[in-house]
Order: C-alpha cells, then sequence, then structure tokens
RNA sequence: GCCGGUGUGGCGAAAUGGCAGACGCACAGGACUUAAAAUCCUGGGACCGUAAAACGUCGUGUGAGUUCGAGUCUCACCACCGGCACCA
C-alpha cells in the first residue's frame, strides 16, 4: 500500500481490542450467571447479580461454522462469514439482544495425524501450534467472540461428551411406532417380559435351519442373555456391521459414503475400493423421513435444502417378489421398483454382482463364467465403474424367475449397473420403458415388451388397442403414459387359471396404486419407500479422533460381543504412542498400546476411533455451557439459548420476526458442508431431542452460506497458484476495520466474488473520510509530528492529542441532516435485516459524502452515525465515539451497547418530488410537483410540459396513466 | 442426463413492475504542491451529432409474450458456476 496513512488505525485497533478484552466486554451470561455490576451489559440492561432467564433480555444465537486449525493460518477468504456474523452479532447486541457469539476449534483431523505419523511428534503438539495461530489472526479482526466460552473437540473436556453421547446413541432404538428413538432397555425388557415372543432374530435363524416356523422350546439362561443381547445389539442407533466399506489404502482407514468422491478419497485425492470389515455404523436412516419432511420447517437456501434432500433420496414405489424357477427351495428375490405399472414388461431380471443369493442359483454350467464376472466387477474401482458407464456389461446366471403378474419365466443375470447398496440390490428389467435396460437389452438381444403408452403416440392414434403389438420402438418411453398389454391382453399368458390384474388404460399414477394394491392383496409384493441414504459408517482406523467407549468381551458360549463402558469411565483417553502408523497386520494405531488395550479383566478396547465429523456434530450445544462438567449442557442454559420463549423480543415493535424461532438463529458457513456436516448434527440432534435433552427438533434454524472469495486473477485461492492473501496483509496495510469493511462491500454474502486490493483501497479510503469528518487537521498534523519521535510503547497514549473537528457543535440538527441521517438509519437496518451488507456500506457512504459538506456537524447525527458504524468497522467508530463523549459531556459507556437508533419516517416525507412524464412508455421529462398534488394536477403539469409538448401535439391523448407519486404516462395514438 | 443458482458499463455491483447503472474501483480533466503522494472538485453505458452542449436512437445473455410501462413477471433457448449422477 503506498501513500499516506488515512488514519491511525495501527494504534486504534490494538488500542481497542485491548480494552474490549480488559472489560470481557462481549462475555455473554447465562441464566443464574453472575453479571457484575460494571459490565457494560449490565449497565445497558440495568442488570446486575444473579439473574433469571426470564429477566434476561431476549437471546439471540449466532454462529460461525469452526475452523480446522491447519498450519497455513487464514487467508482472507477465511474471515468472511465471520465478518458477517460479527455485524449481526454487534447489531443485535445493540438492538438489545443477549447475544451468543462463540467461536472454537474443530481440531481432530489427518493433517496433525499425518505429521505424527512422520516425525513421532504428538499431534496434540501440532493441533495446540496451529490453535494459537489461527486465535491470534482470528483476535486481530476485533470479533465480539464471547472467548469464555472456547472449545476444541481434541480436548479431554470436550470429548468426554462427544463420549457421552455416542453411549446415548448405542444406548437407544428407533420406535417405528412412536417414531422416536428411546432407551434400549425398553425393549430388552420387553423382550424378557415375553421370553417366549417370537423376535426377529428367531425369525432369521429360523429360515436358514428347519425353513419351518417354529418356537424353540427350551432356553438356558445362556441362550436367552445372548438372544436379547444380540436382539439388542440388532437394533441401537449405534450398531456393528460386517459389510462392505471404503478403505483408502493410503490413508489406512475406511471412509464413509459422503467422504468419497469420483471414487477417490475426499481428503487427498487417493484411490478407494470395497472390502468387508466389521465397523461401526449410526442408524442415520431410521431418520431419514424426519430429517428430510423437517428441513421445510426450516429457513436455509432452496439449494441447501436440495442437496440433501438428494442425498436423501426418497422414492416411493413397491417391493416385488419374483420367486426363483425350477428349484425346490422356496427362494424368491425382492426388487425394488418405482414403476409397478410397468411389470407387464419384465422381461428379464438383474442382480448385482455382490447379491448373496447370486451363488444359490447358478447353474452350474454358469458357475464359471458368473465367478470371473464377479472377480471382474469387484476389481473395479468405484471410478472405473463411473467411467465404463456407457458400455453394459454382464453375464447369465442360468436361473430363471416367475414374474409373479403373468407367470412368464424371465432369465436371471447379473451386472454391474445393479447396485448392492441400493434398494434390494436387485431390479426387474424393462427395457421398453427404461434407459439402462434398455440399453442391456440391446447388447445382449433380450426380449423387449412395450407396456405404456407415450400420450403423445396415443394422441395420434384414432383407436387405441390396449393388446396390440406394437411398432417395435426406436428408444425407450421412461415418461408417464397409459397402460396396456396387462390381462386380458397380457403378453405371455403361461398360467390361465390364475387371476389377473388388468390395468388397460389406466393413467400411470393409477396403474400404479392399482397393481400394488394387487400385489400386496396376493402376498407378492408392497408399497414401499427406498432411501438412498445408508447408514453413518462411524469409526476410522486413526489415532488422533475420540477413542470409543467400548470394550469387547467373550461370552461362555465363546461369541465376541460388545459392552459399553459406564459414564464414569469417561473420558476414555487415547495413550500415548511412540509410532502412530497402523499396525504390520492393518489394525488401527491404538492396537499399538497393549497395556491400554487389554483391561485386567481379560475385556479388550475397541480400537477405532470416531471420524472428524463427530465433534462437529454438538459443539454448538457445548458452547450454551462450556465449563459444565456435570451435564454436556445444563438444561436450563439449553432452554434459554435454543428454546422458542426467551428468543421472543421485548421490543415487538422492531423489525421482522426472524428472531421468533427456536435454535441457532443464525448460522453461517460454507456450502462444502451442505451434506456431510450439516446432516450428521441435525441428525444426532434429534436424537437427542427424541431423548429429552434437547429443546428443539432442529439445531439451526436460519442457515446462510457465504459464497467463496476468489483470488484476484478470478481463481479460486491456492497455494499452487500463487494467490493466497493471508490475513495479516491487509492487517498490517489498511487495518481490520478496513478489511472487514471491503469482505463485505465486495457483493452480496451468497455470491462467489474475487478479491481485489484496489476495492480494499476503496473503503479504506471511506474510512478515511469518516476519520477527517470527526477530526481536527490541524491536530492531527501534531500528532503525527510527536509519533515520529515518540517511543513505541507511549505511541498510544498520543491519540489523546487528536482533537475533534471544529465544525462538530451541540447544536440542533437541520432538517436536511435529519433526513439524511434517517435515510441511512433507514438502510443500514432494512439491510442488516437482509444481510445486504454491501448496500448498508454504501448507504453509509452516501451519509459521510453529504455530512463532510456540512458547515456545521451537529453531534447528535453524528453520534447516531457511529452506532450505524460500529458493527462494520468498530475500531474506529470507538475511537470517535470516545472523542465525541469526552467532548460534549456525554456519557462514555461502550458504543458496543450503545441503543440502536430508530428511523423516524415522519423526517424523510417530501413536500416535492421530482417524478417521470412518459409518453407512450418513454421517459420524456421529469418534473417538480408537491407531494400530495392530486391527479389532475399531476395530467395538467404532465401536459404543460415543455419537453413533453412536441410528442403530443396534434395527437389525441388516448389514455392518462397516473400512479400517485410515482410517474405519469400519457398515451397517444 | 437430473437438480439448484447466476447472467446488468472497462471491473465489483445497485435498482417494492414505474427516471437502469446507486455506492465503490479503474480511467480522464482540474485545484493544491517546486514536484510527487495524499486530499478536494468535475466527468465517464453505447451510438449519432457538437467547440461544448440540447435534442435523438439503442441498451440489463438470446428470442417471443403479458402490461400504459419489464433488468424485474410468463414461456422457450444459450452460456457459466455449484451439487448429484447406472439410485431402478
Amino acid at each position: 500500500m503506498s501513500g499516506r496513512r488515512q488514519y491511525p488505525f495501527h494504534l486504534i485497533e490494538p488500542k481497542w481490542q485491548k480494552v474490549w478484552d480488559e472489560q470481557n466486554a462481549f462475555r455473554a451470561f447465562n441464566p443464574g450467571e453472575e453479571i457484575p455490576a460494571n459490565h457494560p451489559f449490565a449497565v445497558r440492561h440495568k442488570l446486575s447479580g444473579k439473574v433469571a432467564a426470564t429477566q434476561l433480555p431476549p437471546k439471540f444465537y449466532i454462529l460461525d461454522m469452526f475452523p480446522y486449525p491447519s498450519g497455513a493460518g487464514l487467508h482472507v477468504g477465511h474471515p468472511e462469514g465471520y465478518t458477517a456474523t460479527d455485524i449481526l452479532a454487534r447489531y443485535k447486541r445493540a438492538q438489545g439482544f443477549n447475544v451468543l457469539h462463540p467461536m472454537g476449534w474443530d481440531a481432530f483431523g489427518l493433517p496433525a495425524e499425518q505429521y505424527a505419523v512422520k516425525t513421532g511428534q504428538h499431534p496434540r503438539k501440532t493441533t495446540e501450534e496451529n490453535i494459537a495461530t489461527f486465535k491470534r489472526q482470528i483476535q486481530s479482526l476485533g470479533f465480539s467472540y464471547d472467548w469464555s466460552r472456547e472449545l476444541a473437540t481434541t480436548d479431554p473436556d470436550y470429548f468426554k461428551w462427544t463420549q457421552w453421547i455416542f453411549l446415548k446413541l448405542y444406548n437407544s432404538y428407533f420406535d417405528p411406532s412412536l417414531n422416536k428413538a428411546m432407551p434400549i432397555s425398553l425393549l430388552e425388557d420387553a423382550l424378557s417380559e415375553e421370553p417366549k415372543r417370537q423376535t426377529e432374530w428367531e425369525k432369521s435363524e429360523f429360515l436358514v435351519s428347519t425353513r419351518k416356523w417354529a418356537v424353540i422350546p427350551e432356553r438356558s439362561a445362556e441362550r436367552i442373555a445372548r438372544i436379547r443381547r444380540n436382539f439388542a445389539n440388532d437394533n441401537r442407533l449405534a450398531y456393528v456391521s460386517e459389510q462392505p466399506v471404503w478403505w483408502c489404502e493410503q490413508l489406512g482407514t475406511v471412509l464413509a459414503n459422503e467422504e468419497v468422491v469420483d471414487g477417490k478419497s475426499e481428503v487427498g485425492g487417493f484411490p478407494v475400493v470395497r472390502k468387508p470389515m466389521r465397523q461401526w455404523m449410526l442408524r442415520i436412516t431410521a431418520y431419514a423421513e424426519k430429517l428430510l419432511q423437517d428441513l421445510d420447517t426450516i429457513d436455509w437456501t432452496d439449494s441447501l435444502k436440495e442437496m440433501q434432500r438428494n442425498w436423501i433420496g426418497r422414492s416411493e414405489g413397491a417391493e416385488v417378489n419374483f420367486a426363483v424357477a425350477d428349484t425346490k427351495l422356496p427362494i424368491s428375490i425382492r426388487v425394488f421398483t418405482t414403476r409397478p405399472d410397468t411389470l407387464f414388461g419384465a422381461t428379464y431380471m438383474v442382480l448385482s454382482p455382490e447379491h448373496n443369493i447370486v451363488e444359490m442359483i447358478t447353474s452350474s454350467q454358469q458357475k464359471k463364467a458368473v465367478e470371473d464376472y464377479k472377480t471382474f466387477a469387484s476389481g473395479k474401482s468405484d471410478l472405473e465403474r463411473a467411467e465404463l458407464a456407457k458400455e453394459k456389461t454382464g453375464v447369465f446366471t442360468g436361473a430363471f424367475a416367475i414374474n409373479p403378474v403373468n407367470g412368464e419365466k424371465i432369465p436371471i443375470w447379473i451386472a454391474d449397473y445393479v447396485l448392492a447398496s441400493y434398494g434390494t440390490g436387485a431390479i426387474m428389467a424393462v427395457p421398453a420403458h427404461d434407459e439402462r435396460d434398455w440399453e442391456f437389452a440391446k447388447k445382449f438381444n433380450l426380449p423387449i415388451v412395450e407396456v405404456v403408452w407415450d400420450p403423445e403416440v396415443l394422441a395420434k392414434l384414432k383407436t387405441a388397442t390396449y393388446g396390440a403389438i406394437p411398432i417395435p420402438l426406436e428408444s425407450p418411453f421412461c415418461g408417464e403414459g397409459v397402460a396396456r398389454r396387462s390381462p386380458p391382453h397380457g403378453w405371455g399368458l403361461k398360467d390361465p387359471s390364475g387371476e389377473r390384474c388388468d390395468i388397460n388404460r389406466l393413467p400411470t399414477a393409477e396403474a400404479k396404486k392399482k397393481i400394488t394394491a394387487w400385489l400386496e392383496e396376493k402376498s407378492l409384493g408392497k408399497k414401499t419407500i427406498n432411501y438412498k441414504l445408508r447408514d453413518w459408517l462411524f469409526s476410522r482406523q486413526r489415532y488422533w479422533g475420540e477413542p470409543f467407549p467400548i470394550v469387547w468381551k467373550i461370552g461362555p458360549d465363546g461369541e465376541s460381543y460388545h459392552e459399553a463402558l459406564p459414564e464414569s469411565a469417561l473420558p476414555v483417553l487415547p495413550p500415548t504412542l511412540e509410532d502412530y502408523k497402523p499396525t504390520a497386520t492393518g489394525e488401527p494405531p491404538l492396537a499399538r498400546a497393549k497395556d491400554w488395550v487389554n483391561l485386567p479383566d481379560g475385556s479388550v478396547r475397541e480400537t477405532n476411533t470416531m471420524p472428524q465429523w463427530a465433534g462437529s456434530c454438538w459443539y454448538y450445544l457445548r458452547y450454551l455451557d462450556a465449563k459444565n462438567n456435570s451435564a454436556f449442557v445444563g438444561k436450563d442454559v439449553e432452554n434459554y439459548w435454543m428454546g422458542v420463549a426467551s428468543s421472543l423480543r421485548l421490543d415487538k415493535s422492531a423489525h421482522s420476526a426472524d428472531a421468533t424461532k427456536p435454535g441457532v438463529d443464525l448460522y453461517v458457513g460454507g456450502t462444502e458442508h451442505a451434506v456431510l456436516h450439516l446432516l450428521y448434527a441435525r441428525f444426532w440432534h434429534k436424537v437427542l431431542f427424541d431423548l429429552g435433552y434437547v429443546s428443539t427438533p432442529e439445531p439451526f434454524f436460519k442457515l446462510v452460506n457465504q459464497g467463496m472469495v476468489l483470488g484476484e486473477d478470478n481463481q479460486k485461492m491456492s497455494k499452487s497458484r500463487g494467490n493466497v492473501i493471508p490475513v495479516d496483509v491487509p492487517v498490517a496495510e489498511v487495518g481490520t476495520d478496513a478489511l472487514r469493511l471491503y469482505e463485505m462491500f465486495m457483493g452480496p454474502l451468497e455470491m462467489v466474488k474475487p478479491w481485489s486490493t484496489k476495492g480494499v483501497e476503496g473503503v479504506y479510503r471511506f474510512l478515511g473520510r469518516v476519520w477527517r469528518l470527526f477530526v481536527d487537521e490541524k491536530s492531527e498534523t501534531e500528532f503525527e509530528q510527536a509519533e515520529t519521535t515518540a517511543e513505541t510503547q507511549r505511541r498510544g497514549e498520543l491519540l489523546n492529542l487528536i482533537k475533534l473537528n471544529p465544525a462538530i457543535q451541540n447544536v440542533v440538527a437541520t432538517p436536511a441532516q435529519l433526513k439524511t441521517l434517517h435515510a441511512c438509519i433507514k438502510k443500514v437496518t432494512e439491510d442488516l435485516d437482509g444481510l445486504r451488507f454491501n448496500t448498508a456500506i454504501s448507504a453509509m457512504m452516501v451519509f459521510v459524502n453529504d455530512a463532510i459538506t456540512w458547515e456545521t456537524k451537529p453531534v447528535s447525527v453524528l453520534r447516531e452515525f457511529l452506532i450505524l458504524l460500529q458493527p462494520f468497522a468498530p475500531h474506529i467508530a470507538e475511537e470517535l465515539w470516545q472523542k465525541l463523549s469526552a467532548n460534549s459531556q456525554l456519557p462514555t459507556a461502550n458504543l458496543a451497547y450503545a441503543p440502536w437508533p430508530k428511523f423516524d419516517a415522519a423526517l424523510l416525507v417530501e413536500n416535492e418530488i421530482e417524478i417521470p412524464v412518459q409518453v407512450n412508455g418513454k421517459l420524456r421529462d421529469v418534473i417538480k410537483v408537491s407531494v400530495n398534488a392530486p391527479q389532475a394536477d399531476l395530467e395538467a403539469a404532465a401536459k404543460n410540459s415543455e419537453k413533453v409538448k412536441p410528442f403530443i401535439e396534434g395527437k389525441t391523448i388516448k389514455k392518462i396513466i397516473v400512479v400517485p407519486k410515482k410517474m405519469v404516462n400519457l398515451i397517444v395514438a
């Protein structure tokens, strides 16, 4: 930055940061907490001592997505969201809310662990160093965080409660009839009361052994205990499952679906493969419907909601059973379809290569081909599968199934275009009405049977014969239409004795309903809702994460089983290691600590750790009561900050009703968390809500995604491009206030926008103009001379040399000055309510551009302007406020708690206004008229305009449109 | 392919269906200065004109439509950004 310094921000900013820090100025008080009488919050609200929730002002909880403290520090893109929330926090504080605005650290994570693997240095050390850097940088920006609530997910005092919540999940199940989570003990008790009840567990045993329904007659105590245990384990929200998971060799860990992008790890971009492993899972699928439906109750952007909807992937359809033909075993294959109306067109069946029935049904002739194909398919990474997607592959199993609606025998194939992880892992193929089935059928010469009329084709036909064999299709018709070729015209009737379902002539929606009802009646299928969402893979083979509060034991029957540690054993701390790599046998690093793993009673600790997402699932709750060591959050405290009652405004006349909703009032962060963090956190919150630990079903009422800040070259900021601007650079050159202002002035919060150093200078100049509006230039010159000779430590005091601008006087404001001020108050207030920071700033620029021309500047007007400026540029505003107050013998209480001004609409009323006159919709003149001029006067004035006359002379005025106070439009022939 | 978002000067952008381009950047001219920086003032959509203006015409991705009047509403299309993607 070249040129003279606009104003002494280098002294002002540290000065006020120190003042705020010493005063604990932004400390937020919980109900029942001791409020010091001299605290600015106490002074503003005339409170002190211990204050009950009902006596505290209404709350406003404004939250940032807490950062992962990386080694690189902050660049200018980071503070965008933090600045927006800080401005809002300061604004709400000025309005009189009890504002909760905290910050913390999402500190578990891979980089610190990888550094530990390389160097042997404990990841805690790296993490603490990085936190220190991040904290210093964030604090240099003057954000009004309540640092007394700071937390890190890596603190044992914090992850103790992460583990505690895991135990809640472990000890709960989802009850479909109550539609909520309940303690698992209820299920266990129910089982004890009814020892002879046929449990789900018994049914599954029944299928594989006797193939008969039977009550197992005698049970030993051991056996009952085992049934109980297994039944409970099968229903827990946190459960163990052996299933194919994403394994990343390079990272030495498994990954969640959400962490795998394009067949590569989201972190590092390493290849991943499917591998069956024993893993901890969280039953998020039980909440799929709630997670979907409750999106309608919260104020998030459409695109974000849509991303979550897509991820949950709800689809309605039917499950249909296809009996396997020519076998003595009563085997049937279930498929999921959204188009049961096309069942008559199902000409073959496809299973995913991993489907567990494949082995059982494959004919001996096809065994080799099937085995080869399975090897081929499992060898493909997901990336390869996606790349090769265009070319369909598959093999015939040699087996056939019976189409339940027409008795037709159809071949069963396996192909990797059918995914094991979706639906039932098997499909009925309807090539006439599905793109993929069509391609497959074409390639392997399978029959194509058209059973839905394309409405466009139907419209062209004089008479439609619903049983006629159609002209061969050129492409599949996948839309909705009219059903055809079901009985009595059904295709391939092989079993004339059976009762048929006739859906001919029915539109798709009705056909679906009718055939589904028919299937249900015949026990051949049922209506189903299917979700794309999978259960959350919750264990990682890492060191730097929360250990599970779980031990493994061996039962008397030799079966290994897990058991939760008691709450008293929390926190479970990770052991100190010499080497942070996984073991040679592929066990997680924790397995190296033999003393830690093996407990005296012979049980063995779980050696997996939780994923990084665990800590961020509930941090917003811990902020409420960060020091509580007897609960994850106190009940009353939670109710005050998250509940509905305390968010009702005292001043109901003010502004919109955006604070009357519960939960976090405003949450700001990047889109990168659209499906991971935000889905997981909602899930945990809903479980905690069901179990009665929190007051609301949703955690984040309003959520805004800030847009990315690009580099000056319009590219995303990255090290490799060399376009990264660390925050320290503008802070040193133009100060934090200018940086904050520019972050917001660039454009709308949600938009992607490029950084511009020149643009920063522009807002910096604006702050310089504000400064010169307030101070005496002569005294500033003296200050500058004194500063060059003063010792560094004493320079701060020199700010006192700067005197107020003599034009600032205790005089009554003129109507014009009041109008300028109140126009600014109105615009800034409304724009802040709508999160339109950029236009709020331009309104303040307009004010300053005007005020700087005033010969005398009334103190009262400038004071109110500083209150408006304070949220945006708090340091300069406080400094000027202090000077102004001292000079005018006004109280010098913190500007941060000064009440927000109200605009007076009466002051904005104009007597005379300029309105446009149009002829045939084209602007021809602007006329000055009295604001209340009657319509006739407006018409006359318009017609008399010299500029308008040439356009209406000699023509007939057919119509005159007058919009009072807006415009006149003359319509001529 | 599907879903969501965005298209306005040289640039970032602003405009409850009613004067398009507020505010800022960059640029140009002027004042101050020995000079520069900083600051202050003035001017900037394009075209046609003109010494300079007035006037005039065109102009918000493209094409249609609704309306007295469209950047704004409707329909169709194009481009870019983001997400999902063999989801049965």
